[in-house]
DNA sequence: TATTTTGAACTGACTGGTCAGTACAAAAGA
DNA sequence: TCTTTTGTACTGACCAGTCAGTTCAAAATA
């Protein structure tokens, strides 16, 4: 179940990246399994080897990639802890972890804003418990920063929370598509400027 | 032309309503003519007489739908104008009438999103130029606050307009699909706050 | 007024193609 | 030897789009 998992492991990889850029581009239901196969140089019978369904893989790939997501969030809030950083500066860092995360992998992040809100899809409780996932590190760490003062205690934190996920979500995918040109410092300097007020005023 | 096309015109308007709802839940592919047809109480053969085909009614159902949200957009920014307001007043009652649109249409909202950024669609062209279009009501706004003065000149519109569409957009669904308890002024509390950076400090 | 005609709007059974999932024998690792 | 992958062929359900026929209100005619 180890030495041998290897081998799977890997054609499993192949599969999630083969699936997450063209369900990416295409849609879930626009998606063939023998297109995925293809793409991913694999026979059709080996996809079901290895996934019980269609919709198994996908769901494994939602996981698979939200994982990755919050980790590196995770990581950015703790390094700037560790570097006696306040928590406003983690909150920047994060964005910069999260434009990070949407510069390398953006076909799973467009996948993932096509699905997050939609309703009665098989996905729909995956989704769930990986967006709770996700928005809890924001959460978390908005809620320190009021507590040590550094935020005003009258913020609305899930709210929040979410507005800035999606300043950074939306910002992010529409530097990809509308706006390439631009550099992954100007995105990032534009949403630090609004998450420190520094819009109005001169 | 007129008589005679009422009756068409509420047919079309059923398959709009119709298409969208189902759109949004299951997306374009998974979503069925017949099952369209069904929802509209009509048969299918009626979605051919008045459309091409499922193409070109999501096309039109995605002009439609955002033709009403700049409206919507630019008409708050005319009043806040009318009304001697500021150009900041205007971006809040902006975020207001886009608060209230997604609130009133929030399957449309929902399907919106999740198709922007796919790409290799045929539609894609289609939303280019729509999305062109809504953005340019909050880019215009924003320039026009940079030259009275009332925003940092440091500030790079474009940037910040994604942004601040994506802040309202996701914060909306968020609010929708997670956190429905809550009101539409809590809501656009939380957003303005941000937009007047009213979030750090105390 | 009573009748016939017209044509836009609508209907629903049907067709041809597509696709998820299965089957399985043989080959390739490990 | 045991696990994994391959390749090909197959099935049955599903679905976009078609088309011959129906409906009906309003216009034309008598």
């Amino acid at each position: 179940m180890d030495s041998s998992s290897t081998r799977r492991q890997a054609t499993r990889q192949k599969l999630y990246e083969a699936a997450v850029t063209l369900i990416a581009e295409q849609g879930f239901s626009a998606t063939t399994v023998d297109e995925i196969a293809e793409r991913a140089g694999v026979a059709k019978g080996t996809v079901y080897y290895n996934f019980k369904s269609k919709t198994e893989l996908f769901e494994e790939l939602l996981r698979h990639g939200v994982g990755l997501l919050t980790a590196s969030l995770q990581a950015a809030a703790d390094e700037t802890a560790e570097r006696g950083g306040t928590k406003v500066e983690a909150l920047d860092a994060m964005i910069r972890a999260g434009l990070d995360f949407i510069h390398r992998y953006p076909a799973f992040t467009q996948l993932y804003v096509a699905e997050l809100w939609r309703t009665n899809r098989a996905w729909q409780s995956t989704l769930l418990v990986v967006r709770r996932e996700a928005v809890a590190v924001v959460e978390t760490v908005l809620r320190d920063a009021v507590a040590e003062g550094e935020l005003s205690e009258e913020i609305d934190i899930p709210l929040t929370a979410a507005a800035l996920v999606g300043m950074v979500l939306v910002a992010a995918l529409d530097w990809q598509a509308f706006q390439s040109e631009r550099s992954l410092d100007d995105v990032h300097a534009a949403l630090s400027r609004l998450l420190h007020g520094r819009v109005s005023g001169r």
